[in-house]
DNA sequence: TCCGTCGTGGGAACCGGTTGCTACGGCGTT
DNA sequence: AACGCCGTAGCAACCGGTTCCCACGACGGA
């Protein structure tokens, strides 16, 4: 219970045992646990321990053996609440299996994510969790399955997750949710209402995720027997202010519709504020349903009809899978299954604006 | 561009100096940069590495000396929209100055944070981040100074963002956001327009963050001649669902008052949506103000008049002053300033209920 | 009493790097 | 032609741990 002041800079094992009379290796032993040490020896080694404040170099550890693993997060921008519920399950499972957590941020540019990977198997870490939608392109498959073999090949894991899946053959867990199938029940919920006219308020033109949403969009009206407007689709990131934005513009555009259904419920946000400056009501003269279902989204006024996404769950899930699989298993996919919540944004259209 | 495979397991040095022919101080020299090494050898070297794409092991650089340090930070849930800010300004700081950070979430577990600290200890962390308010007991300043003590010694540095100070001598630098006086002017913005019975949403009754704004809230009335009546002091927890309960509790408890002045947007969120559903109007029947001003409280409907930290700039300046600090140098304490961000969901009181 | 065994602790090699010191070969100079 | 210097690469020690293997002392059984 007492301070003790004063240890100049960090000691090592050698320090420990000096001061206990004994060698590094019956210090190692103490430390370590299970081999037999009489009750005299392991007292003075504790008591050199305590006096000393000695903490055992965990990179040192690691390079002898028993070390911390470590795990990493890369994600484009910890700021988002999806991403943040993600995050908070991989911390939560990865520390429960006993893993420190690495994050890094991306800020949406390719070089960091490939930087960051490349620290990463430096790091020697068990697995590496890439988050979110990207452009699909070829030379995204290309790229991320090079990262999959080296990572691999180090004998870590690359985990995506809300993330394409590549080609088959690489090494990879993937686990999404099912983007298309919420957009199709939710955007079926808003016609079935009677609304004809939709607008989408969608992410980046080629951003999986906005995609996978605005197929479920589209495959909903056709399911219908509909065919969208193109004009009604439009497209920004997953902010409120571009939800904002792309609302006061179509609005401006005079654009036709009696319902929005908007790619993220952050989107939501910023189109519900647009919609009431302009001195719409909602439900009364617009229908607005989100994505995500986000705390916050109960809050909004009316409260947000949404799409539940299981992102704590997909976060765990993550983690266990990667560090749980044993080498020889074959790859695995998952995709985890949302649900609609209906609250009070969503109502039959009035009349036609 | 070739995809290389079949390279059973991560390689070492040795692998690569054996395979270009050299020896591992070689490759070491190449890989380090600046010692001068003939282009021939350095080509053999560089196309060896590249052929068993082979990665320094980031733990054993560490340990023989120039090693990626790290840093870590400690907060209670990520899920948080203020911690999220803040760990984002830490990460991009962090990441600016070359660091790796790591992140833990303690689930508001002091044991948690105890271990956590120790850990970071052991990975040598370059500092360690605590974030967010607690409980501010004497047993909180013993074991906190106990963690400075204990870091500094270690040749790493503590630092306190958001959280109560210690006692003069504690090597500690401490980051704070002025809560007293950005609760002070909000109030006093809140009183001005006549409101005389202001409820008050605060946190746990210990909790420094919450009782920071308390103390803001009783300064301003005080500067006014009033005295409160504590029966409108209520007290829950930072989330939207407490916001949310408490609303309802006082509600039904018929306590009167023409404002509410949550502790956080998130408590408010909640409190605003249980207005809502009492028929209240705000700002017509009552006003209602936060204190965090994270995005979305631009979308509350009112929009939210709140009080503005700088969490990311508060993040950045953590690693900056903790990173960049000259060991000699003394301790420091930042406070940063806050602002009133005036919007709609205040008015003056119509007609008292 | 002698010997085998068990319980304990130490020495040294090793993990995968870095770096100080040294050795070697080729070149220019006198 | 011999000397010396410089550029380059290797050896070995070291970073801070773990762990294999062995030695030593005490104890118990024959």
């Amino acid at each position: 219970m007492t301070r003790k002041s004063g240890d100049a800079g960090r000691s090592t094992i050698r320090d420990v045992a000096a001061r206990a009379g004994v060698s590094a290796s019956t210090v190692s032993r103490v430390l370590g646990g299970v081999y037999p040490v009489s009750a005299a020896t392991r007292g003075r080694v504790m008591r050199a321990v305590r006096e000393l404040d000695y903490v055992a170099d965990a990179r040192a550890k690691a390079i002898a053996g028993a070390g911390t693993p470590t795990l990493a997060f890369v994600l484009e921008d910890i700021t988002g609440p999806s991403f943040a519920h993600m995050a908070h399950g991989v911390e939560r499972e990865a520390t429960r299996l006993g893993h420190l957590c690495l994050v890094c941020s991306t800020e949406g540019d390719v070089r960091h994510e490939l930087e960051f990977v490349e620290m990463m198997r430096a790091q020697r870490a068990a697995a590496v969790i890439l988050v979110g939608g990207t452009a699909d392109t070829p030379e995204y498959r290309e790229r991320t399955h090079r990262m999959a073999d080296s990572l691999a090949s180090a004998g870590s894991r690359l985990v995506l997750c809300g993330r394409p899946p590549l080609d088959p053959g690489a090494p990879v867990t993937v686990i999404e949710y099912d983007n298309e199938g919420g957009a199709y029940t939710l955007v079926a919920h808003v016609l079935a209402q009677g609304h004809r006219r939709v607008l989408f308020l969608g992410g980046r033109a080629d951003h999986t995720t906005a995609l996978g949403r605005e197929r479920g969009y589209l495959a909903a009206h056709r399911a219908r027997g509909l065919t969208p407007d193109p004009s009604l689709l439009l497209h920004g990131d997953f902010t409120r202010d571009a939800g904002h934005r792309l609302m006061q513009q179509a609005l401006k555009d005079g654009l036709e519709f009696t319902a929005v259904v908007a790619a993220t419920d952050m989107v939501a946000a910023g189109a519900l504020t647009a919609l009431h400056e302009a001195g719409l009501t909602v439900p009364g003269d617009v229908s607005l349903a989100g994505y995500d279902d986000i705390p916050f989204a109960r809050d909004l006024h009316p409260a947000l009809t949404t799409v539940h996404v299981p992102y704590e769950e997909l976060g765990r899930l993550a983690v266990r899978t990667a560090l749980e699989r044993t080498p020889g298993a074959p790859d695995e996919h998952l995709l985890l299954g949302t649900h609609v919540v209906v609250r009070d944004s969503v109502a039959a259209p009035s009349s036609p604006r």
